[in-house]
Parts: structure tokens; sequence; C-alpha cells
RNA sequence: GUCCCCUUCGUCUAGAGGCCUAGGACACCGCCCUUUCACGGCGGUAACAGGGGUUCGACUCCCCUAGGGGACGCCA
């Protein structure tokens, strides 16, 4: 048996908890079975494919104790592979399914294909787009050819509706119909496969058997299933796991909540108790045990003890446990050696120390004058915001626009946070010093600290944006919908400042 | 809007027709331990979404409704 999760890199690099999630699961149903666990990466996405971020979910996953196996061959080395280094086996596949019929050649501009899809939602009923709908006359092909615009393939799909059942290990047969699926591209314009092309030759070759992967996936199984039968190649057993939510029910999201794992490590959850949590959102011991390692969920592994409701990630939760890590865990010499290893080290007080030295008249005053790196989260109340200078609407707005504008920001360095910021302050028309107060609060616990830049480059991305977010809710409270719209639209603004006092 | 999935305490969950007066855990509250705070111990509040069936019997099976989520891209 072989299972494999395939893992997309995030734009900014920050390994996702929810890939963690999905890989722990993978690999506990594989070694229960006594089998192979492989990782693929995704990288057909320009904007995502980088070796940084896709290191950085190797690293995260090594981090957290999960293992994986070196998978066959294809095309190249053994290991994680990217489709844009085999570019050819994607394309040699496609146009086997455009010899026997199976894919078309697709000229349509996206102009057209918003009509198309205009059309199709104000009729009502399925909104896939079809291969007749999207078939242009041959002599129209041969002029777009001719002129050298751009295409794509796209794959021969059903034209009608009917039922399509689709096998899923844990929810039995699920009938999908085939009116909701649409004439998927294959081969974007740029050659790369997209992810049903990528996904299905990749099983193929892997020789992947099961495919446990998140329950967003359910919907486009039937793309897969049609692949596997136009190659005339078995089709893996699917199971479809339930997602990680928000305290909101929503998909796990950064928007909402911290969702990398290096957020985890830098806040000092011990990596078991990581993957003990996670083990516990959707899943449970047959004794009900809530503490156990990996290796006794490994053991213990039953996929049929996968519950389906979305499980709410609870940090709460996450805290108590971790504590029982640490007190039943760890002798005072193994805690000793993780809270070296974890902040104490000397490559973090190497990259401290230039801002602290010239602060510092004694050895005292390390401490507490960068204790505020190593804290998780800093005890502030509302009023700690008063020593800012501004209004309570000013506050709100600078730091929710703040967050908003670091909320993508990458690389996360020290120039790039100056420049993104002061441009920021600038469009807001505040004087830098106003404008930074607040940031300096939510992030060092007061102004009297040294640059909140070099702060938040020394905190990392994802606890800089944590602090950002709760201090935002300290002076802003839950925002409303109502709230969160005007602000979005006053943020909208500062962009294209010109463009709206018009009329 | 259309399709799919899901629905047990606020949260994570146990529960495969009678063992359920629905169990455990987090959080919360109270008591005990304690020079404080934690830890620990003991106890408490708190749930089968609603309505119909099937059955001698339904948290468990079926249907409907409601709610939540997901998917409808040259993103994954």
């Amino acid at each position: 048996m072989t299972v494999r999760t395939r893992i997309a890199p995030s734009p900014t690099g920050d390994p996702h908890v929810g890939t963690a999630y999905i890989a722990l699961f993978n690999l506990c149903f594989a070694r229960q079975h006594g089998g192979q666990f492989l990782l693929r990466i995704e990288d057909t996405d320009q904007v995502r494919s980088n070796k940084e971020s896709e290191q950085a979910i190797f690293d995260s996953l090594r981090w957290l104790g999960l293992e994986w196996d070196e998978g066959p061959d294809v095309g190249g080395p053994h290991g994680p592979y990217r489709q844009s280094e085999r570019k050819e086996i994607y394309q040699q596949y496609a146009q086997q399914l455009l010899d026997s019929g199976h894919a078309f050649y697709c000229y349509r501009t996206p102009e057209e294909l918003d009509e198309l899809r205009e059309a199709r939602r104000a009729a009502g009923g399925f909104s896939a787009l079809k291969p007749s709908e999207l078939r242009l006359p041959e002599d129209e092909v041969e002029r777009r050819k001719a002129a050298g615009m751009p295409y794509v393939v796209r794959m021969v799909v059903p034209e009608g509706t009917g039922p399509c059942p689709i096998e899923d290990m844990l929810r039995g047969t699920v009938e999908l119909d085939w009116g909701q699926v649409d004439a998927q591209v294959l081969l974007k314009s740029d050659g790369l496969p997209t992810y049903h092309l990528a996904n299905v030759v990749d099983d193929h070759l892997m020789q992947i058997t099961h495919v446990l992967r998140g329950e967003e996936w359910l919907n486009s199984a039937p793309k897969h299933k049609l692949l596997y039968e136009y190659f005339g190649w078995e089709m893996p057993t699917l199971c479809h796991l339930p997602l990680l939510r928000n305290p909101d029910k929503s998909k796990l999201s950064k928007r909402k909540n911290p969702t990398s794992i290096w957020y985890y490590q830098r806040m000092g959850f011990l990596p078991e108790a990581m993957l003990n949590y996670l083990g516990r959102m959707g899943w449970s011991m047959p004794d009900e045990r809530e503490k156990f390692s990996l290796a006794e969920m490994m053991a213990a592994f039953d996929i049929n003890r996968v519950s389906l409701g979305g499980p709410i990630f609870d940090i709460d939760k996450l805290n108590w446990l971790n504590g029982l890590w640490i007190r039943e865990e760890l002798s005072l010499d193994a805690l000793a050696d993780r809270l070296q290893a974890w902040a104490l080290n000397r490559d973090n007080l190497l990259a401290v120390l230039p801002h602290a030295q010239t602060r510092m008249n004694t050895l005292s005053d390390f401490i507490p004058l960068t204790g505020f790196l190593a804290a998780g989260n800093l005890p502030l109340t509302e009023t700690s915001f008063a020593e800012a200078k501004l209004e309570a609407e000013e506050l709100k707005r600078v730091l929710q626009f703040a967050l908003w504008r670091v909320e993508t920001l990458h690389p996360w360095t020290r120039d790039n946070l100056f420049a993104t910021l002061k441009t920021l302050s600038e469009e807001m028309g505040l004087k830098l010093k106003d404008f930074l107060a607040p940031l300096f609060i939510a992030i060092a616990g007061t102004t009297a600290s040294f640059s909140v830049f070099d702060s938040m480059v020394l905190l990392g991305p994802d606890m800089s944006r944590a602090r950002l977010r709760n201090g935002l809710h300290l002076v802003a409270g839950e925002l409303g919908k109502k709230q969160l719209k005007k602000l979005e639209k006053e943020y909208a603004a500062l962009t294209a400042p010109a463009a709206s006092n018009q009329a």
C-alpha cells in the first residue's frame, strides 16, 4: 500500500497546520497497514512556487516529528518532486488525451469565459461549462491559432447531467452529478499542468493506492475519476478528511487565526503536544485517552474513528495539553534543554544583542529589555494604548490597516516592513511617530523599545501578525460586519486616493 | 444561485438499536490542598438541531425541514 498527500506551499512560505493535520492522518493510515507514506509538493501555481516555501514545509513537518518515505522515481531523482521541472511528463500525457479525443485545445479568452459563465448562472441550474459551449468553429480556431493567441488544453466531460458515484472510505458512496463537472483545464497556457492533471498522473506514476485529502476536494473527484478512466488506470481509494475550522466555523484561515506551524513553535508549544492535539481533531483513541504520542497513535490508528464534523481549532485545549506534556513527560533536565534550544540559544542571543547592548547598563537589564520577544501573548489591556496619542477610531484604523498590509508581506525583512508601513502612514496622513506608537505597544508592549521593525523581524511574521491582531482586538473588540465593511472601504480608498472623490 | 458534505454540552469528543438517568476532556464555577499563584484532588453547571416515520424499543436506521461548512478559476 502506498499513501500520499499533496502539499501546496503558501505564497508567503508559512507552513499551514492543516497541512500537518492531513499529513499526520496519511502517515498513521499508511503505517497502520505497513504501507508507505509519500509527499508530493504541488507547485504548478507559479505564485507559490519557490524552494524556500517548500523547504519551510519540510522543516515544519520534521519539527513536528512526522516522517515520510522516498517514493518511486517519476522522471527524476527520488524525493519530493516539482511539476515545473517535469513539464514534459504532463504535456506528454495531455497529448495522449488529445489524441484519443478526451481533451481539446481551447482558445477562449477570459472575457468570453466570463460571459459564458454569466449566461450559465443567469439560466440557473448547473454552472459548469461543457465542451460543446467552449468549442469554437474550426475556422475560428485556425484564425486564433494563426494569430498566436494563448490556448489551454481542456478535458472532455459528459455533456448532460446524471449521477456520478464516488467511493469515499468514510462516507461510503457519494453521488455527485456530472452536470456540475466542467471541461477542466488540464494544461495551462504556460504549459504547466493544473492540479487535476498533475494529481492523477503523479499518483499513477508513484503507484499510489490510497489518497487521504481534505474535504474541499470531494467535489472534484468526478474529474479525477474520469481522467483515470481515460488513461485506463486504476483509481486510488479516496478518503476525504474534515477541514479544520476557525472558531466561527469557517475553514481555518490565516486571516482569522494563526495558522502557521511556526507560530505555534514560537509560542512555545512542544511538537509532541502539537501533534497530539492535531490527532485529537476529528479523531479519538479507542480508550479515549487525551494524551498520546505519535507512535501510540500510529499503533492504535483506525481510520473509521475519524468523525466527520469539522473540528474547531481550540487553543485553550492545546494549551492544557501542552502543559500536560511539559509537566508529565519532561524531566527538569529535558525541560532545561528545550528552553535553551527554543529561545536561549546562541543564535537567538546574537540576533537580539545588537539592539540590546546599547541600552544595557547591567546584564540584568537584558531580560526586561527583550522579554517581550520571548513572551507569547503580551499582558496588554485597552488602556495600554492610551500612551499612543490617537483617538479611538484612528487607533483602530492604524492597527487594522497595518495588519492588512503585513498579512501578505513577503519577504519579511526590515526594509520591506519599513517601506510598507511608512507608505501606509503617509497614505493615512499621519506622522510616522504617531502612526508607529500603537504598533510599538501591540508588538513590544511599550513605546520605550528598540525599533518596532527590528522587533517584528525578530518575532517573525506569524507572531507579529498575532500581536497586531491581539492589539486590534483590545482597542476595537470584535468588529461587526458593518464596521469591517466600512474599514475595508476606507482601506481600499487609500491606495487610490484620487479616484474616489469625483462625483 | 446550484451541487455536495456535515450536525451529541460553549469547544474536542465517546456512542455501530436496549449497557444512556447520554460518558470523558478543555473552558467555566465551587470546595479541598497550599504563606501567594499555579499544579493536583473532589464536585457542579452544560448537549443528542426540529419534525415525521421504521421498531416492542432510537443519540444510534430512513425521510423532510432548519442550521453550518465546502465546491463551482488558466488556485491548490
